[in-house]
DNA sequence: GTCTATAGGAGGATAGAC
DNA sequence: GTCTATCCTCCTATAGAC
């Protein structure tokens, strides 16, 4: 064994992450220092280190999930383009999309995400690889459901699916900056929202 | 005269804003170092501070507009409130508020004065003033819709400016994070979502 | 009013003992 | 693997000459 039980290692990064995650949703990456991640974490600056190279390191750590994350996600993704009905597909996965919201650090963090992409391309390429991901498969059950006659067919579908997406943030970006702002009991309106927009001709709340 | 000429005093103060503003957008507040606006504005940091207590209170004063501008604002939030065609005087309303995400920094800054308003009481009073006024004119152009009976009566007022708010925040967050999007570009397909949100009946795109 | 020079302090990361 | 102690860089803000 040459550095002794990895199952250990893994759990102490996760640790550190959770330690950490609560602490960049809070304050932002810069104003969190690494003394503060440590103490949060009930261990050493030097202890932190081992685990990770930088600060910068842990933070990208954050948006990292599992292994098993990514592929149950990328599955999601296949079953919801192969779907029968490609408009309760799209509603599913403008579900699935927006569901996270609701977790308590989540739209802080994802915030914190979005400013941080601007300046380190290394985490613009992790953030945009999920992206382009939901992006496209909003694009192909648009397309879909446009030729099934299901939404209006003069919207574009690349537009319509960066809006959707951008619907979606809204979320994120209201919950993060107005405390009076509930995810979990908005989300009907966010599903009000995009079936209007989509649908203009069925004036009636989604039927689920 | 007290301290020669208090135009020019004003003009060096715009002169720093102007130069930092480009800064801060460009990497945020904690990443923008004094040395850099200093040399953005072609001065020292002795006379820089002459000008600012702190940097903080450079990049309060970027969103501290003039005195004019917050006049001239008001104004028109109360034309709009007192317009005869409450629907009418929305959709302006919405176009006002939308308007600036098409200037190149705005919603840069946008993005990250909503981030620092989180850590920054005085910052957070300051956007807030604005934010109010802006969702207490949207809910009484809502109400006066209704009662005109020009938008769908089941929508909730507060929550529904609160959506109309975010839609165009979409706007802003969209523009800083994703090169593709052109605010300008997108602002009629921004309406067509407020109009179908609102008016699910009139299926057509607005009039104007 | 504007400059140069620097004080003063914080924070990320490392060295080396245990 | 974990700790303590510390280095070194960088940044805000000020002092004081001109």
């Amino acid at each position: 064994m040459r550095t002794v039980d990895p199952a250990r290692h893994q759990a102490r990064r996760r640790h550190i992450i959770d330690a950490a995650a609560g602490l960049f949703a809070a304050k932002g990456f810069e104003r969190t220092t690494t003394a503060e991640i440590c103490k949060a974490a009930g261990m050493s600056a030097g202890n932190l280190f081992h685990y990770f190279p930088s600060k910068r390191a842990v933070f990208h750590a954050v948006f990292e999930g599992d292994e098993h994350d990514g592929a149950a996600r990328a599955e999601r993704f296949a079953a919801a383009r192969a779907a029968d009905d490609p408009w309760r597909a799209l509603l599913d996965t403008v579900d699935l999309l927006a569901a996270p919201a609701a977790e308590p650090l989540v739209p802080a963090l994802v915030m914190e995400a979005m400013i941080q992409a601007h300046r380190d391309p290394e985490l613009e390429a992790l953030l945009s690889r999920d992206n382009d991901e939901e992006r496209s498969t909003l694009t192909a059950l648009l397309r879909s459901a446009a030729a099934a006659g299901q939404i209006d067919p003069a919207l574009d579908p690349d537009d319509t699916a960066a809006w959707v997406m951008a619907l979606i943030a809204a979320l994120y970006t209201s919950a993060a900056t107005d405390p009076a702002f509930s995810p979990a009991d908005q989300l009907p309106t966010l599903r009000l929202i995009v079936h209007r927009f989509l649908r203009p001709d069925a004036h009636r709340p989604p039927e689920r």
